[in-house]
DNA sequence: GTTGAAATACCAATAAATAAGTATTTTTAT
DNA sequence: ATAAAAATACTTATTTATTGGTATTTCAAC
């Protein structure tokens, strides 16, 4: 990508914020059109009618939110090029963003100088992550790890946990017996070594599995 | 207040919104001295050797919050003006601010036309309430509002509970009988409509309780 | 077409959590 | 000084979760 003047879309569901981010763009030169949106939908219609070269997404987004919009936008649009603005320093749900093909991930808390050197980092075809996000590879990897091994039945039974669901309405939800669903649970702990609901749902909500 | 010069302070612990702030506030030439904050101890640590005339705070912040900053702020530090901005939307919550004696309560996605005009608002001594707000009885309770209702000892608990701790665990650990902890958890669960445990820790997670 | 993983189902014993009360002491705020 | 809120402690009964087994069926991969 070697333009002079670059199409970008910001899209977060605060107003001010946005109102923010222009005015910290809007010195940046070789940016020149600006589009913006406060939900999901809205960033889709945009795509719709106009070229975009870099779209800013908040994570946290009505409708289709920052996660289904990436997957969307990198499915259809292969040109444009994402940063996620994300306030979750959450080194796997960085990580899940970036092997899905998001070249930026940048903490909310990040400052103004980041941001924008994350921008030209990134319409110069690099990839850029948030720096307090930096070489801390070992610490939570093997969470991830253990998380991938639960099968599809098992992550579903989590869901319906963290929804305060106990193991007969469970059962009646999957049509399923309660020994079955009890079986699921031991399993569950076992294979994350965790020793309780209460963990498991820390567990899950902190790998995003809910 | 008549001056024509206004020492303001503005905290959130996002960093980027802050520079977003400072630069809508840039152009505005009666303010001429920014203070910023990232977290509620920061804010007190400006009061305590600055006069500030108008201070900007997010609801949700690490350490003292919004709420409890100004319970502080309007007790300590009487001439300062408060202004929170929140992404809640829920009138009672507005409310408690404002009975408290917070001269404005702006949401997050108003603009930033009504954010200037809510800072004329203050300054001049007028009250201001987000548009959105205004004339509307909603009574829907918040979760971040309930989790407020929570005392120092029960949010001790819920976080040793997301630890994976039994209440036998935590009675030893707070060096208090086990009769004791399962009151505070039957009270938790009841103070804030929810099951079980599992419920509970998501709800916790959500609302950055642990 | 076999093999291994996943999903299913069951038994039984124990541990822990939840529900619904009462009641006293301590702390905090007016 | 006093009222209210918070923290403490206890009882009883019931429900649910956890642990540790075994075992069959279904489904997808090689």
């Amino acid at each position: 990508m070697k333009k002079t003047s670059y199409k970008i879309l910001i899209a977060d569901d605060h107003q001010i914020f946005i109102d923010g981010l222009m005015m910290i763009f809007a010195d940046v030169e070789h940016i020149d059109m600006i589009h913006v949106a406060t939900n999901g939908q809205e960033v889709l219609d945009i795509f719709e009618h106009n070229e975009i070269d870099l779209a800013i997404l908040d994570v946290n987004m009505p409708k289709p939110n920052g996660f289904e919009l990436s997957q969307i936008i990198l499915e259809k649009y292969k040109k444009t090029k994402i940063m996620i603005l994300s306030m979750y320093g959450d080194e796997n749900f960085m990580k899940e963003f970036t092997r899905m093909g998001v070249m930026a991930y940048v903490l909310k808390n990040a400052g103004k100088h980041e941001l924008l050197d994350a921008v030209e980092n990134v319409l110069s075809g690099e990839v850029y992550i948030s720096k307090a996000l930096r070489n801390k590879e070992e610490l939570v990897e093997d969470d991830f790890v253990k998380s991938l091994s639960l099968t599809k039945r098992e992550k579903e039974i989590i869901t319906l946990l963290a929804k305060e669901k106990s193991s007969q309405e469970i059962a009646e939800a999957l049509f399923i017996s309660i020994y079955t669903v009890n079986t699921h649970r031991k399993n569950i702990l076992h294979k994350l070594g965790i020793k309780n609901t209460a963990g498991l749902v820390k567990f899950a909500s902190d790998n995003q599995l809910i």
